[in-house]
DNA sequence: GAGTTTGAAACT
DNA sequence: CAGTTTCAAACTC
């Protein structure tokens, strides 16, 4: 994986990609812990001759993400069935949450895997230019919902899904969840 | 297990 | 931005 200041050259901002890793990697390590630091490897930093401010990069925790059961074996098992989205939109549970499809999702036509790691790097840019939030794993990441015929009591709902009420932000209609 | 419903995500 | 389509999970039978 690389990593470059910015797609057009300029050495201020992040790329999208960038972000991802900046965003989502740190909070794995704080999260998991050593298990899972020793897996999130910084990498070359690039600076320009005037830019000293510090960069901090990382690989993808490809070999983490396979053995998290293994790190976190309360965690509930993310998987998936997906068969047209490739598992490289947020469609997918696991491309969703950052994480690599696995041989006990049920999906077919998955690139959202190691060996296919430049189309999955393509979708998370296109992803991140849509939502900037995507890909957040920290607990306040702001959720909700616009259900119109689940009343907010069903796992359609999201807010509902993650046992939380519905908020002011929600634009939900006959809400019984709040 | 097959078919339907649902709402987020994607697309136009 | 709004309307429509696509998608995969949740749900029902």
């Amino acid at each position: 994986m690389e990593y470059k200041t910015s797609e057009s050259g300029d050495k201020g901002e992040a790329s999208p990609f960038s972000r991802f890793c900046l965003n989502y990697l740190p909070p794995l390590a704080s999260t998991f812990g050593a298990h899972a630091a020793q897996y999130i490897i910084p990498m070359e930093v690039e600076r320009s001759d005037t830019d000293y401010s510090p960069r901090i990069l990382y690989q993808a925790p490809t070999v983490w993400l396979q053995q998290q059961p293994q790190v976190q074996p309360s965690a509930p098992r993310v998987s998936c069935g997906c068969k047209k989205s490739k598992c490289l939109k947020l469609y997918c549970e696991c491309f969703a949450k950052g994480m690599y499809c696995t041989d006990e999702c049920g999906c077919t036509n998955c690139m959202n895997r190691p060996t296919a790691e430049a189309e999955r790097k393509e979708a998370i840019e296109m992803t991140l230019e849509r939502h900037p939030g995507a890909f957040r794993v920290t607990s306040d990441t702001y959720r909700s919902c616009n259900c119109k015929k689940s009343a907010c009591r069903k796992k359609y709902c999201e807010c509902f899904q993650q046992g939380k009420p519905c908020t002011s932000h929600c634009r939900c209609e006959g809400c019984q969840n709040r």
